[in-house]
DNA sequence: TCCTAGTTTATAATTATTCTAAAGTAAATA
DNA sequence: TATTTACTTTAGAATAATTATAAACTAGGA
């Protein structure tokens, strides 16, 4: 992803280009592999892989408009931190308890043949999948 | 499930049975149905159904005591707070993300056909299925 | 260039949870 | 039963993650 599609990414989501955000976007979506990260996680990161200061506020703020516009995922992970993914096309996950590292399932390792029904009024919005893995 | 019983239970995992670990395993264990909590929210519960008075820190204690002792399991939910389930048998849920609430699935309601192999060196735990809701 | 709404920032506040250490209690021991 | 001991409860302090505040800054339009 090109600094142009960065722009766009973000112009087109009604996001100003700043310094800020198009570090921390280029950080992000300018790689082969999706990944995994908390906000801390993506804080130390920046240190070391950018010569740019960021306040922690602004990695907060940035993380969140970016998930509000659609081009991060939550996770939900046991424990006290949020995790996001730059995954955001509808997949599940390995979670290695150890490590508390995330891995990838792509959609179509997983096949459910049953699932029940939604309770009354209400829809089926997504289904995850987690597998707790052991050494 | 009676006093007896809580007794036991107590015992058997090495919990001395105080005031508080009886009153609160009888909040519970001694109803039909499972169900899901935060401490917040049993702190709330066992401030309208018991005269008892219970030091917050006691009820973050038993909890982890009960969890740890497998009376209790942890359910990952979005957001900050730590979701408890009196359920401890193998199962899935339905998240309603309007009224934060988690609805039990039984494990048989769900099948699975494929499923990919564990990364090396790791063994699968075990499978958790959220299905998240709409209206 | 000037203006303005949107953004960043340092810092304070909030929230959930854990820690501390003193006082209280269950139950083993004498 | 009285004494002892280890375990438990408790109020309050501490911590950790996140969010709020409000002043300074800046992108982009007029
Ligand atoms: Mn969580
Ligand atoms: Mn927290
Ligand atoms: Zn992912
Ligand atoms: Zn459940």
């Amino acid at each position: 992803m090109k600094k142009i599609d960065i722009f766009k990414k973000l112009r087109s989501s009604g996001l100003r280009p700043t310094k800020q955000r198009v570090e921390i976007a280029k950080f992000l979506f300018e790689r082969d592999k999706t990944f995994h990260f908390t906000v801390e996680s993506l804080n130390k990161l920046l240190e070391k892989k950018t010569t740019f200061k960021f306040a922690l506020a602004t990695i907060y703020n940035t993380v969140h408009a970016f998930k509000n516009a659609g081009h991060l995922n939550e996770v939900d992970v046991r424990g006290k931190k949020t995790y996001f993914d730059t995954n955001i096309i509808n997949h599940h996950h390995f979670y290695d308890n150890e490590t508390s590292e995330l891995i990838d399932i792509d959609a179509k390792e997983i096949v459910i043949q049953k699932i029940p029904k939604a309770p009354n009024g209400k829809k089926i919005k997504n289904v995850e999948v987690f597998i707790n893995l052991k050494n």
